[in-house]
DNA sequence: ATGTGACTTGAAGTCCGTC
DNA sequence: AGACGGACTTCAAGTCACA
């Protein structure tokens, strides 16, 4: 039995998954938010891809760019 | 007015004193702890003072080791 | 509007030690 | 028990051209 569907799956994909929902929830382009939180299109692109093991500062840059805390955007991981 | 004791001040800091103090709630050394973590013991040192930009993977083992989640480890950030 | 490979540079992270 | 330094290796950060 399984606590949420983003169980058991990489902490990654399940971040770049969350920050992608949230994104899109939002109506906003990989571009236009890349934009937002000042970071590079194609490096959104590989968190949201689960490719890149981000760091504080920039989960920082991005939960405040999504306008939650970082304890929000990590709620579900 | 300040939301928060930890507020306006730099992520990392408020990131490594809460490892501290969570650490230390469980009576854990900091060497014993960067041993259950599987980290080095001057890694850790260098998180509790702020020094260190911990990526995603290690913030998962991090809030493990503390049996925690990552949502619940940077709840007052 | 996004995925991907290749790349450089700076920081993550380790291992030795001293105070 | 913990701060801190030097030297080292690995990897995250950040960018680009092209599909």
């Amino acid at each position: 039995m399984t606590i949420s569907i983003m169980a058991n799956t990489d902490i990654l994909l399940r971040f770049g998954e969350r920050v992608r929902e949230l994104r899109k929830k939002r109506g906003w382009t990989q571009e236009a938010f890349a934009d937002y939180c000042g970071l590079d299109r194609t490096y959104v692109g590989g968190i949201e891809r689960g490719e890149r093991n981000v760091a504080l500062r920039n989960i920082e840059v991005i939960a405040a760019t999504l306008e939650i805390s970082i304890s929000q955007l990590t709620k579900s991981l």
